[in-house]
DNA sequence: TTGAAAGCGGTACCAG
DNA sequence: CTGGTACCGCTTTCAA
């Protein structure tokens, strides 16, 4: 109801002037303040249960320790939704507030979304994406510190730092984990083009199985798509009617909902996993991998690590910032890469003997 | 980069005072600034790139056209996402910005939240949760008008409008689209007690079965869970050793993860669907409900429908607010119930005739 | 028609 | 040690 109360509120009841006030709120009071007005003023902010105004805090001091967020797809994406949460997590840590603004992947929206957050004075900016990608860096990011998480500027002299998974190893230790089950025919479904990720894991895929000599049939990999549905139809043109000499003994998976059409194949097959058939998924997606029947062994993307590196990495440039060297400069790593995790679970097991 | 421009440099630029640009650029030029100078004016913003900073005139107007936004799991649920995304979509057509922070179910981070948002001068507050359940409101709700999506206040006398599903109503469509199609035996796979929805959900079920005159098994309901695991486990419980005539002909699920579970049942069993079994899910997820084998049939929620709702009804309480009428007054409607959206695809079918 | 000045809620500097 | 005052960027009133 009633209005907050003000410095000028607390200054009146403590009996000093507003100055003092700010003072000893700010921590600056010993050697300023006599003692016992101190204990007033604090006294009196407390009865009135005072907070500093943070707009006039702002327009003060020209920060407003508000870090915008920019996303192609947060609000129906566990996805990077973990990314804003970890990103949070240090913001708020380090004192700051995170705004999100969702441009639901319409690009033309990002350029007005950053002019919004510009004009409310925001101290850094991070644009985020759902899946890995490339993207074209809105104009406006440049003026304040930002950074990319999730995506990458894929200009030839890339102006922004950017944090992304490391996804040709998350491929390579993935298909590893199945290789050293003793697995030798591995399927792989890789999603599809239109994703940076999906060749990158291809790749951990070949690398892996270099590394262990172990040949690989280009047509046990499928860009099928990402949905449960391709799964389910990649498994049964991969598994249904084929001797079983002639089938692969694991199946990797670019998504954790790839791996639901897996399953789904395998049981209307009659197929056990893990005894018959190993499961891979990837992403270890919240209440999918987990509670799937068997419980998905999967690569685990490392979203929270990848928003609190992306917002460490932005808040050092902010605080640290001299000059206007919020802009990556010479000497200063462009990229970060964080490594995925292996979570073995019950999908995989030994190769069957045959 | 250099700073952006203020009013200042524009009245300088066009050769006026700051009072005059000012006018010009709100529209209230006319009668007030010489035409000629109101072309100066323009000309001279544009060229600048001119947009007033949003903090010093939140400061000034003591509002600052932000709505903040409290969710309990935002960030890795793809259900209040959604919800935030259509309270977005309302909020951004009619000039306001909204601001999301994440207590991330952690009661205690509630107050601070309210608290750091009040401090940022927001018009008002918007809390949202992920499932259906009652809340404590946070004092510092009161005193901007607020409204609850998804929840609501549990006191005798609720203080704040809410806007929820319509659970009761979605049980039964879901109970009468199977009754319809012939099924006498409908089993339910009905989540668990921690969620309101799932008693309401129940009743909907039971209310169906009543206008049809269809008699009720007790030991058809289950209250299991939420998860794929538990959708596998109930109906391995519900079919496997049972003999046909003692099967129910179709199991509804509290949501599309359970019905991911009793799909992967029913193949393990070697049952086909929606032949030998209809299966019914609950919440229409992305990327879960249209893309499984079989594509799902499902009772939608509403969730963007209830973030329009409820930011729809916040902005008229916050733009026509004469007084402090914030809170409910008497003659408001304290709850707004948004119904579900029976969603038929592929899962489910006629029952089969024995 | 225009410009000067007050004030929104703070912080910081500078006399006293 | 303390209180007065300028200023952050903008709107609005008031006097010229």
């Amino acid at each position: 109801m009633n209005r907050k109360a003000t410095a000028l509120d607390v200054a009146k009841r403590a009996g000093v002037s507003r100055s003092a006030v700010s003072l000893v709120l700010n921590g600056r009071g010993d050697g300023n303040v006599a003692k016992e007005s101190q204990d007033r003023i604090r006294q009196a902010a407390l009865e009135l249960n005072y907070s500093p105004n943070a707009i006039a805090l702002s327009l003060r001091n020209q920060r407003s320790r508000v870090i915008g967020i920019l996303s192609d797809e947060v609000v129906v994406s566990p996805f990077d939704g973990n990314i804003i949460g970890g990103a949070d997590d240090v913001a708020r840590s380090r004192g700051f507030v995170t705004v999100v603004m969702d441009t639901e992947r319409d690009a033309a929206r990002d350029a007005s979304a950053v002019e919004t957050l510009l004009d409310r004075q925001v101290d850094g900016l991070m644009y985020v994406t759902v899946g890995l990608k490339p993207i074209e860096v809105p104009q406006g990011m440049l003026r304040v510190p930002s950074v990319l998480a999730n995506c990458y500027d894929d200009h030839p002299q890339p102006q922004l730092h950017h944090v992304i998974p490391d996804e040709v190893t998350g491929g390579r230790q993935a298909t590893e984990h199945l290789l050293q089950l003793g697995h030798r025919d591995i399927a792989l479904l890789a999603g599809s083009e239109d994703s940076p990720a999906a060749p990158l894991r291809v790749q951990g895929y070949r690398d892996a199985h270099a590394a262990a000599d172990a040949p690989i049939r280009e047509d046990r990999i499928f860009m099928a798509g990402w949905d449960i549905d391709a799964g389910y139809r990649g498994t049964m043109k991969l598994l249904d009617g084929a001797s079983p000499a002639d089938r692969p003994t694991a199946i990797m998976c670019a998504n954790d909902r790839l791996a639901i059409g897996v399953a789904l194949a395998a049981a209307r097959l009659g197929l056990s996993v893990p005894e018959d058939l190993s499961i891979m998924g990837y992403d270890d997606e919240t209440r999918i991998a987990d509670t799937m029947i068997p419980a998905l062994t999967t690569m685990a993307l490392p979203l929270r690590e990848i928003g609190r590196a992306a917002m460490t990495t932005l808040l050092d440039a902010i605080e640290g910032a001299g000059e206007g060297t919020h802009t990556a400069g010479k000497g200063t790593t462009v990229e970060t890469m964080v490594p995925c995790r292996l979570v073995v679970r019950e999908s995989t097991g030994p190769a069957p003997t045959r």
